[in-house]
DNA sequence: AATTTGGACAACCGCCGCATT
DNA sequence: GAATGCGGCGGTTGTCCAAAT
């Protein structure tokens, strides 16, 4: 069947864009707006381009507060997690750092964290906030991770898969060597570290009196005193705000009200969503923020 | 100085989900 | 309910440039 191009991919300009084109396209949009309608906009602008190109370009490149480089480490930091958490949702993960875009996340992820985060089974660096993430303590060497994640499905060892869930899988192997997970259930968990867990270097395991959400997120009662909110790095995250920033993506995972997602989470182990779904209880009930191409 | 290599970033491609017809 | 159109997303490729050889 297929459906028609968007667009004359013949005839229209295709490669980088010249100052002139910018120009042309960034005056159009601040006055006109985008119009609802990226494939018209070009020929109103008087671009001879895509108007999938000139979407990418606004949104990537002229938009305005668009910040490029000079990631800081809590950036690199909540980046990794999410990365841990969610794979590579990079538009959601974006939306969580103003000024990024899905494309510069990726990017930057692609050819600096990933290292990075390869580098962090044998620690890179010194002390700071990122690093003491990055090195806190891995309680699996680098060969013993290398088995894990090759033994597991067939995702490979930390590079991109073709899907969310695979790759998830193969997430869960990265994140098991950035953040060590509780020993009683290897497999589910994601252990958000926290920076003054540094000193910390032996996990606390989930604590007898966790709960399990139908949703199957494990809720550890810090009333109980298991798991103390210096457990995780939400402090660093928040960036000394009080509640958890967010609530909303997690709570739409964790099938939670935002409030208590604020309210708990703080003490949450956050389940490898990938993994849950995966589990035939679950094969039916796609999470919410999980692409359904399952492979 | 010339060439090679690798990193960083921009841009493209193809697929998917959703809304509309 | 099926077909169509569009926006959005993630993976991949292309290009430029600096460092290394």
């Amino acid at each position: 069947m297929g459906r028609a191009p968007c667009c004359d991919k013949a005839s229209v300009k295709k490669g980088p864009w010249s100052p002139e084109e910018d120009a042309k396209l960034k005056a159009y949009i601040e006055e006109n707006g985008t119009g609802g309608n990226w494939i018209a906009l070009p020929q109103k602008a008087g671009l001879n381009r895509c108007g999938k190109s000139c979407r990418l370009r606004w949104l990537n490149y002229l938009r305005p507060d668009i910040k490029h480089g000079g990631y800081t480490e809590q950036e690199d930091h909540i980046i990794c997690s999410l990365y841990s958490s969610i794979g590579s949702r990079w538009s959601i993960i974006a939306s969580k750092l103003p000024g990024r875009t899905d494309n510069d996340v990726k990017n930057y992820w692609n050819t600096k964290l990933k290292k990075k985060a390869m580098g962090a089974v044998q620690p890179p660096r010194g002390a700071g906030a990122g690093a003491r993430a990055f090195s806190a303590a891995p309680a699996t060497p680098p060969d013993t991770v290398q088995s894990q994640c090759t033994s597991s499905a067939q995702a490979p060892a930390l590079s991109p898969a073709s899907s969310s869930v695979t790759s998830s899988s193969g997430d869960a192997c990265f994140a098991t060597t950035m953040y060590p997970q509780p020993t009683t259930s290897p497999q589910q968990y994601i252990r958000f570290d926290a920076p003054a867990a540094a000193s910390q270097t032996e996990l606390p395991p989930v604590p007898p009196t966790a709960t399990v959400t139908p949703d199957g997120c494990n809720w550890a009662s810090t009333e109980a005193g298991a798991v103390s909110l210096d457990d995780v790095f939400l402090g660093e995250l928040t960036a000394g705000e009080q509640l958890f920033p967010y609530a909303d993506l997690f709570s739409s995972f964790t099938g939670l009200p935002e409030s208590k997602a604020n309210l708990e989470l703080s003490a949450c182990y956050f389940p490898n969503m990938a993994e849950m779904w995966a589990a035939s209880d679950h094969a039916h009930a796609k999470p919410q923020g999980l692409c359904n191409t399952l492979t």
